[in-house]
DNA sequence: TATCTTACTGACCGATAAGTCATTTACTAA
DNA sequence: TTAGTAAATGACTTATCGGTCAGTAAGATA
């Protein structure tokens, strides 16, 4: 059955550069499809091919892994949306589908869409973490918002609508549909399509419920 | 320095009617802020005023415990909305505005509303349970939405926009507002005033972004 | 091929918290 | 007043899991 095999795989490897992400990514997973402490950090190495001995080569403790993946995995695509609307040049209503757009492939659709649902269910536990997240997510995604919306206003393509909370209720639902894969989605029959979401929310968003007395286009 | 005390204190009363209320509360409030696994059932029976052996006196265990604050505790007000819909008489705007106005007052400023972050953060542990609040709260809430935009396009006072997601996105705002109460708001200064949150969800869901060649009051 | 370094392992320890139950005490009814 | 009941207690048992570390083996070096 088994040839004599003088080629015998080796147990493990060595492989200190790749541990600490991988581990990373095996907890982020864990903890968002769990929680933080439902997650077994026996679980977390094995599901990072390694085992536990190794994650305590990498992190100090549990915490500390733990803000590893919040603090080191948040979300970069930020900075480039915030770039992209600095240049973009067409009308404020295809900057923001566009936003839209971008928002779902680079991040809504990754495992860093978890993050939101992670970081909101352990706010109670983490505040600091949260707060960090807040400032650097949260605020930064409604003011990315708020300023496409300003930025229309500006142009006179968009009424002058409330500047508080503008950014805040556009963001909400796409933030729902990364919150909803997390939860529900896997638990119910009824998947969300993306794309037509998207489509609709920005339908919504720019022309309203409100029948116009001058329909357009 | 004590007086003679005929009256002696009773360490503890007999409240078999209460308790189970009591405990379910107390564990909602603990649930919603620390989540399932890192909430003690010691901390629970404290805050209820009772020991940890009154608690199983009425919960099979800790997860029954959980079970029952979710089955039993979820928003009732959601039958009376629906019956408000069925005979109001006025504008679908109207309409809208109100049912966000209500729901807040009902569910949103209650204990209630830490509920949707509960479900939302254990439904990869509770997936029954998560598909129990889907069928029974957010489904029946986007579908409340959604009869009340249906309302308004039959009577030729909104669009015909898409049918699938225009009750869930309607829905978003007022359940990120929700969440936000308890995740982010408890660890940041700002806060949000839900009177404006609400106003600001009704104009732009409403009347949306752009401007109109031929402007309304 | 022999030697050395160190990434990696996994059995083990201790703390924590779910769940139990013998005992205590509030209350009731005779 | 007292005996009877059951609601409530809290010390105890036990399983789980975070964290440790002595030992093992990958693989580099010469």
């Amino acid at each position: 059955m088994s040839s004599p095999a003088k080629v015998i795989e080796p147990r493990w490897e060595r492989r200190k550069d790749a541990r600490p992400g991988e581990l990373a990514a095996a907890a982020l997973e864990l903890f968002v499809e769990r929680g933080f402490a439902a997650t077994r950090l026996d679980d977390v190495a094995k599901r990072a091919g390694v085992s536990k001995g190794t994650l305590y080569l990498y992190f100090d403790s549990k915490e500390d892994l733990f803000k590893a993946v919040i603090r080191e995995g948040y979300v970069a695509p930020l900075a480039e949306a915030e770039q992209f609307l600095e240049s973009f040049e067409g009308s404020s209503s295809d900057l923001i589908r566009e936003i839209f757009r971008r928002w779902w492939v680079q991040v809504g659709a990754t495992d860093q869409a978890g993050m939101t649902k992670l970081v909101i269910a352990e706010a109670g536990n983490f505040p600091e973490l949260a707060r960090f997240y807040h400032d650097e997510v949260i605020q930064r995604s409604h003011a990315l918002l708020d300023h496409a919306i300003q930025r229309g206003i500006k142009r006179g393509e968009f009424r002058d609508v409330n500047h508080e909370y503008s950014g805040r209720i556009s963001c909400a639902p796409m933030v729902m549909m990364m919150l909803w894969k997390h939860s529900f989605a896997p638990c119910v029959d009824h998947q969300i399509d993306p794309e037509k979401y998207i489509a609709t929310i920005t339908d919504m968003l720019l022309n309203g419920l409100t029948v116009r007395e001058s329909p357009q286009k």
